[in-house]
DNA sequence: CCAAAAGTGTTGGGAATACACCCATGC
DNA sequence: GCATGGGTGTATTCCCAACACTTTTGG
């Protein structure tokens, strides 16, 4: 066992313990089938011609949310951002070869069907095929995505892919994309539908050419995070006092835009 | 829409864009039957008399999980941490009111029964109960139990919690202390056997006084981090080719202990 | 023999997948 | 009428909670 002492809360030297901070975003979206990421294309070395997550440097009194949205304002209308959550905290001392740089990474959802102006240096890219990136943002891309797989899961974080109404098939396209295997439209309907998430709305759609009956139209029955499917197992006996995390509903992270 | 454009990955200023870095340690242990976190109490102002978590400033060239580590040592042996992973950032400008830091909070799970030497200034309180803290350190608390509860339900994490062997009984105490309710001794067993989390030994512990049937110890079959209960739905069909993600299994964290 | 504690057998319910079948439209 | 696509009915499977019952010990 080491020596137990005493800790001073105090830095221990006057220049100590100050670093660059920068946030990045893995904005993500379903487009022409398939969950894309938005990077840019990086003009100078390092990583020169390589693509990169958006972000930047964290602000003087800023929050972290507040700087991701701040940064991100340059490449996107950050109004179509449905659903922004703190990923995690990248620290490895050469993860930027030009100086030591903490980067906290943000998940960013945006609806489908939303096409904002972009910059001429960035695009849309397949999360499943990337193209050479810099620094660690394909790991970051691959914790995004596997975030938004298993939220969709157990909770309703499908609002954030979906436009406002949709049909079934729609919404099937679009978990498929997400989640990167094939969704029955049959199962995926009951199953959200049982627990509330989406809701029929009196509208319907028009068939197209060639006729077939026409879809209602859905809406997801709220447009924040819920969590629906609290645990598979150990749920607490029927009559246990059970309290719900307060983690339960989403509080809006520091910065989200809604 | 705001203004379209290209962004410069450069801080703007020179002076801009460096922060005070700390990390904090959320260390859960269950101690006489309650999930415990480990709190010192301050003996300066800000916040003088009430109890915060360990941690400290980043270090120069360090990584996150490695600082969290460096800090618990004057705390705790830590050896004893079976398990450490990030929880998450904090940036609010006012969270410490002496000047603007940043902390990355950690959870850091310890077996049962490990009772680690203590600097006088420091101990365990119920996570269920804390006394007066300072910062934001309570609503630090609140997020690693709820991650740990998360966890517990569908990965193998009780392996952090647990000592080297159990019986069923103990280990139903840990779940029920950890998870806040009671927890079925039963169902527990077969739900962990069916999933290959726990294998009973070829030992038995010897009933106490008063009698008892002899209860066989069982072990956790892996102490590292694995996603058990992948996702309760949306699982892909039987034929689809499926990736597993690689975020199932836990790639030990910066500086984790092992 | 009885109490105490551990472990198994069994049942029932809920939720998810799979698949057959019915419905509503265009042509 | 018939092709096309949407939606429902239903069976099956699996998982887990509940609870009764058996097993093995100490006294």
């Amino acid at each position: 066992m080491s020596a137990v002492g005493k800790l001073s809360d105090r830095p221990v030297g006057g220049s100590v313990g100050r670093f660059h901070h920068e946030v990045l975003a893995s904005v993500l979206e379903v487009r022409d089938g398939e969950l894309r990421v938005l990077l840019w294309r990086r003009a100078r070395p390092p990583f020169e011609g390589c693509w990169a997550l958006p972000g930047g440097p964290l602000g003087a009194g800023e929050r972290l949310g507040t700087s991701v949205v701040r940064h991100l304002e340059a490449k996107v209308d950050v109004t179509g951002i449905a659903h922004l959550e703190q990923l995690e905290t990248r620290s490895d001392p050469d993860r930027d070869p030009r100086r030591r740089t903490v980067a906290t990474a943000y998940l960013a959802l945006v609806p489908a069907g939303t096409d904002p102006l972009l910059p001429p240096d960035t695009s849309w890219h397949q999360v499943e095929r990337l193209p050479p990136t810099g620094f660690d943002h394909a790991s970051i891309v691959t914790s995004a995505r596997e975030r938004l797989r298993a939220k969709l899961s157990y909770t309703n974080l499908g609002f954030a892919l979906a436009p406002p109404t949709f049909t079934i098939a729609e919404l099937r396209d679009l978990y498929s994309a997400a989640l990167g295997h094939p969704v029955s439209a049959t199962n995926l309907q009951r199953t959200l539908q049982r627990r509330g998430v989406i809701e029929p709305t009196e509208v319907q759609s028009r068939p197209g050419a060639g006729g077939g009956r026409p879809a209602t139209l859905y809406r997801f029955a709220r447009r924040e995070l819920l969590v629906t499917n609290p645990f598979a197992a150990f749920r607490p006996p029927d009559g246990a006092a059970f309290r719900p995390p307060e983690g339960a509903v989403f509080r809006p992270p520091e910065g989200a835009v809604r």
